[in-house]
DNA sequence: ATGACTTACCCGGTAAGA
C-alpha cells in the first residue's frame, strides 16, 4: 500500500496539478493539506472521477486537511481537531482508518513570526499534537502521523542552513519539539530510508529556489513501531514541483508490505 | 532585505505562507 502526504497550497487552485499527480503514482492513500478552501467548496466530484473517496476538515482561505483513498479500500472518520483548545478555530487535524491503519493527517503552524504570539501558537499546538502522539504510538495497531509539520528537523534537512536560523521552522524550540516527538517511539520514514542524503520537500517560489535545490525536509511520515516493521520504501515526487500552477511543496510517499 | 513569489479574499490592497 502507498501512503503520501501532499500540502497542495490551495486543492481547488492546484486541482489540475492533483489530478495529474494521482492519476500518475496512483498512491492509495494521500494526506492533504492547505486545502484553503471551505467544506462546500472541497471538490469531491473530481476526486471520486479520479477514483478516490475523500474525508475533509476544510475551513475558509487558510488550513483544511483531507484524507483521500482509492475507492474499494475502507475509510472512516476517527475524528477531527485536537483536544487542549476549546475554541480550535484553525482546520489543521483529521484522524481517520484506512483499512486498519490509523491515519493521523495534520498541518503544524508555521509560526512565523518567531518570536511572537504566532510562535507561540505553533509551540502549543505541537504541545497538543505530542499530547496525543504519545497514546498514539503505544497501540499495538498501525499508526501513521502524516503531514506538514512545519519543521526542519536538522541541518542535514536543509540546504543552507545559516539562512534558517531566524525562521519558525527552524528555531531550535521547534526541532526540540519535534526529537521530543521522536523520542515517543515514531519513526521517521524518510530519513531512515535515505540516513545519509539531503532530501527536500518544499522549495519557496522566491529566488528560483527549486531551480537551485534550495530546499527544505519538512512534510513528514512518522510510523508508529507496529508499523515500522512494514516499510518497503518511499521518495519524494520533486518532478511536482517542477509543474505549471504546481504547489511550493512536493508530495512524499512510503510504501508498505500488506498485511499478511 | 518588515525583500522576493503566489494565492484567497472580494473586486485592489491585505493577509498568509515558509
Amino acid at each position: 500500500m502507498k501512503i503520501a502526504s501532499y500540502n497542495v497550497n490551495g486543492i481547488n487552485g492546484r486541482l489540475p496539478v492533483l489530478l495529474r499527480w494521482l492519476e500518475e503514482e496512483q498512491p492509495d492513500v494521500v494526506a492533504l493539506q492547505e486545502l484553503k478552501a471551505p467544506d462546500e467548496k472541497f471538490p469531491l466530484k473530481a476526486l471520486n472521477d479520479a477514483g478516490y473517496n475523500a474525508l475533509w476538515h476544510g475551513q475558509k482561505a487558510w488550513n483544511g486537511v483531507a484524507v483521500l483513498a482509492k475507492q474499494g479500500l475502507d475509510l472512516e472518520e476517527v475524528g477531527r481537531g485536537l483536544p487542549g483548545d476549546p475554541l480550535d478555530l484553525q482546520s489543521r487535524y483529521i484522524e481517520t482508518m484506512v483499512n486498519g491503519i490509523r491515519i493521523c493527517c495534520l498541518y503544524l503552524p508555521n509560526g512565523n513570526p518567531a518570536p511572537g504570539p504566532k510562535f507561540d501558537y505553533k509551540l502549543a499546538w505541537f504541545k497538543r499534537l505530542n499530547t496525543k502522539a504519545k497514546k498514539l504510538v503505544k497501540l499495538t495497531s498501525p499508526v501513521i502521523l502524516i503531514g506538514d509539520f512545519n519543521v526542519i528537523p536538522t541541518e542535514q534537512d536543509v540546504a543552507k542552513p545559516e539562512s534558517w536560523v531566524k525562521d519558525a521552522l527552524f528555531f531550535p524550540e521547534s526541532r526540540a519539539a519535534y526529537q521530543l516527538l521522536l523520542k515517543q517511539g515514531w519513526t521517521d520514514s524518510l530519513r531512515l530510508l535515505f540516513p545519509d542524503e539531503k532530501v527536500f520537500t518544499f522549495w519557496d517560489y522566491f529566488r528560483n529556489a527549486f531551480a537551485r535545490n534550495s530546499g527544505i525536509r519538512i512534510d513528514h511520515i512518522l510510523l508508529n513501531p507496529a508499523l515500522k516493521k512494514r516499510l518497503l520504501s518511499g521518495g519524494i515526487d520533486r518532478q511536482v514541483r517542477g509543474w505549471e500552477k504546481t504547489s511550493d511543496h512536493a508530495p512524499v510517499w512510503i510504501e508498505l508490505k500488506d498485511k499478511k
